[in-house]
DNA sequence: CTTATTTGGTTTCTTAATGCAACCATTCTG
DNA sequence: CAGAATGGTTGCATTAAGAAACCAAATAAG
């Protein structure tokens, strides 16, 4: 009776639960983005157990999110760090950051600027091959073929 | 000893995986999103058991990212539906899917097309003001006075 | 009217995930 | 060498998740 597996249920998103879908895994990336790499650093900036923090680290590692990196320096002796894979996250993230902001009001003494004019940023937003903004009312959703897809639940 | 509560962590990101960063909830939303409705189209389409599913409908209803609406007929008495605030987890709903389909493959055999012109969606990323892409790198985490943020730890 | 079915649940029980605290082996610092 | 920091592991208590059974109201079938 283990937990439901999401990356067989022939969804993208689903497989994408299935890696950073707990509570705290996007967590650990949000803050990896913010320049946090050692072990110690996530543990206190996030106030997480040590032990979930330990299994976050490792899966995210095996899933290619972050890597582990051995510093011999100062007592710290390693460093977890994004890969491409996990820096590619920032749109998920910077997403989710926005939505919780529009719709719950600004909970984040920290803002994120473009690092050049240090301005805000745009909003996120699905667009079109011509940069056409999308809502979830403007797509489609077909099959292989072409075909519309048919919720037949 | 319950879950550790992340609306109060100070954090946008947080407080948007405290309601909707378990493993069920944006797949729920996700499903809305393809039309579905009803309790029972939830159920099968996604293989969750129901009482999940009604703990996590309750919960999205309570936050309100979908309500609960009564329709008298053909013995279906209810339909959940998105409001505006679950409509618009579009943008990170489907940054998580085109994440996934980057670097995990597709594993959907469903695509997301624009409904006028029926060509793939263009990939959703972060930009500023300008429209210029941004990753990770270009951008700055400032607090309210626009000094850089520290890791402290 | 009676029976079966659909819908949307709740309850019970087992297993998994989470949180907390204690402990531990290296490596640095004093 | 003593003590602290780092990066863990282990044990235990509580909560969440999954499967199956049960259930009440409304509908549909006969």
């Amino acid at each position: 009776m283990t937990r439901k597996r999401f990356d067989d249920m022939g969804c993208s998103v689903a497989c994408a639960l299935n890696e950073v879908g707990d509570w705290w895994s996007l967590l650990v990336v949000k803050q990896a983005m913010l320049g946090t790499r050692r072990f110690v650093d996530f543990q206190h900036s996030l106030g997480i157990a040590k032990n979930i923090l330990c299994n976050r680290l490792s899966r995210l590692v095996d899933n290619g999110v972050m890597v582990r990196v051995d510093v011999g320096e100062h007592g710290k002796r390693y460093e977890y760090r994004l890969t491409d894979k996990g820096r590619d996250l920032f749109t998920v993230v910077t997403a989710l950051r926005q939505w919780s902001e529009r719709w719950n009001g600004e909970k984040d003494s920290m803002q994120l600027v473009d690092g050049q004019s240090g301005e805000p940023l745009a909003p996120v937003t699905v667009q079109n091959q011509q940069g056409k903004i999308l809502t979830v009312r403007d797509v489609r959703f077909v099959d292989e073929d072409g075909k519309p897809w048919e919720d037949v639940g």
